[in-house]
DNA sequence: CGCAAGCTTGAATGCCTTCAACCCCAGTGG
DNA sequence: CCACTGGGGTTGAAGGCATTCAAGCTTGCG
């Protein structure tokens, strides 16, 4: 059993976490927070463990603290497809199914909030605003998988490094409600595999592309988890769509 | 303005409704049911009509009641991929977003049972059965997203085409609570183009994969818009990923 | 030191795209 | 009546981008 192998970690109260402002939680107040906080519990993985794989029993539901995770799905030769990336304030698992659709992997050290399932679908019931939060982070990550979509459809693979370097950066400046520009760094909790199954790519492919970024002076590799960009814009520009990210939510 | 180009259709009482197993009314009661039939009007758009532009506003949300629509994205320069598939019971628009992220096309004759955007936020909250649905389809959808990664990222043409056909057969038969097996047709309520917008591919590899399908015998075309899949088992082999298409939901 | 895991690089192959010609057919108007 | 036209579809040939297979590198660690 997988669970087994996840470690109980030190709780830290609610009003110091460091995804208060996104998460599930984060449109409770002070009484719907104290329930909350006497029915969480952290656990926390390694890189590379597994959280649960597909088709097994999943007990529990919970918020990405810290590190990050991948769900993958596979073809029955073997084929790797990561489906969902979980970043911090990212929400694992799905109310009302007891069943685990895609294995879930940490791709660093992961630290998660989470509550057991039963309990957490009476909070849906009884405290709307949870379940409204979650609504809306369901819609957004629907609006993510589709962007997804039109990458692993039509980016080349030079698009879909950039496009994932862009992501990373993003989502990493939105924890501080910041916005990525100028000279900046990008950690990379992945190896070059993960990152292939995220982009539909071989971990060939990836190496090769992230050699020529390098090559051209669009990024610089400070080890191989480090990634400084010495112009953001620059990379948006690589991806291939020049949206601006939309609003800082 | 494209909605001017929309017709108004005769609307038709909600429980003789096709979709009312399905849509996001479903779980209501009749109370709930008479208001909602009090609020909802018909649209009618013609195959190759735009619903809306990205970009443009969108002041309603609805169901499709027949037909087809596609939501589309697309690069700078002009490269095209669908990122959703509107199909009968599927729900338009985003609660709370008053701005289209995606261009929605009817792909077919299109007819759409909809209720203005922000009277229909109003009931989200006043009728949480309507929300759970809707957080319930959500969660389908993002399900479907993310097994249509798995066919972007890593099918091959033949195998994209595949699986395209068995997805149209599973929602063609859920819809009256079937499940597709044996000798069976398929509408394809989509040009070549779509397919292959949908599918990431050129509309000739999408032409050719058919052919070399038909040259096999999987599938026989009645007609270009018409399929006839002699063995619906060895379509699903054909397709690479031989899960059953889960529970009958 | 030596091993293994993760990564990089090279060469050859193959799948899908690109570009182009042609087919089919429904609608239109002389 | 039928030639014309245009949209959608099919088929062919050539080329390119990513994969595949293979070798070698780097780094952390027992």
């Amino acid at each position: 059993m997988p669970h087994d192998a996840a470690l109980v970690a030190t709780q830290q109260p609610c009003h110091i976490c460091p995804i208060k402002e996104r998460a599930v939680c984060s449109h409770c107040g002070g009484d719907e927070l104290s329930e909350l906080e006497s029915m969480k519990y952290y656990r926390r993985f390694e890189a590379g463990q597994v959280v649960v794989w597909a088709g097994d029993r999943l007990d529990f539901v919970g918020s990405v603290v810290s590190g990050m995770a991948g769900l993958t799905q596979q073809l029955e030769d073997g084929r790797t497809q990561m489906v969902g990336l979980l970043l911090p304030s990212d929400f694992l698992g799905r109310p009302g199914r007891d069943v685990a659709a895609y294995t879930v992997t940490a791709t660093s050290d992961l630290l998660l909030c989470c509550f057991r399932r039963k309990p957490f679908e009476k909070l849906l019931i009884d405290i709307p605003r949870i379940a409204g939060r979650l609504l809306e982070m369901t819609l957004d990550e629907l609006d993510a998988a589709r962007d997804w979509l039109l990458l692993l459809g039509r980016k080349s693979a030079r698009e879909k490094i950039a496009s994932l370097l862009v992501i990373l950066a993003r989502r990493e400046a939105a924890l501080i409600k910041r916005r990525p520009e100028g000279r900046i760094a990008i950690e990379l909790p992945l190896t070059r595999e993960a990152m292939a199954d995220y982009l539909g790519l071989t971990l060939e492919t990836v190496s090769r592309q992230m050699s020529a970024l390098k090559r051209e002076g669009v990024i610089e590799l400070d080890g191989k988890r480090r990634v400084i960009v010495p112009s953001f814009q620059r990379l948006v520009l690589e991806s291939g769509d020049d949206s601006d990210g939309g609003p800082l939510s």
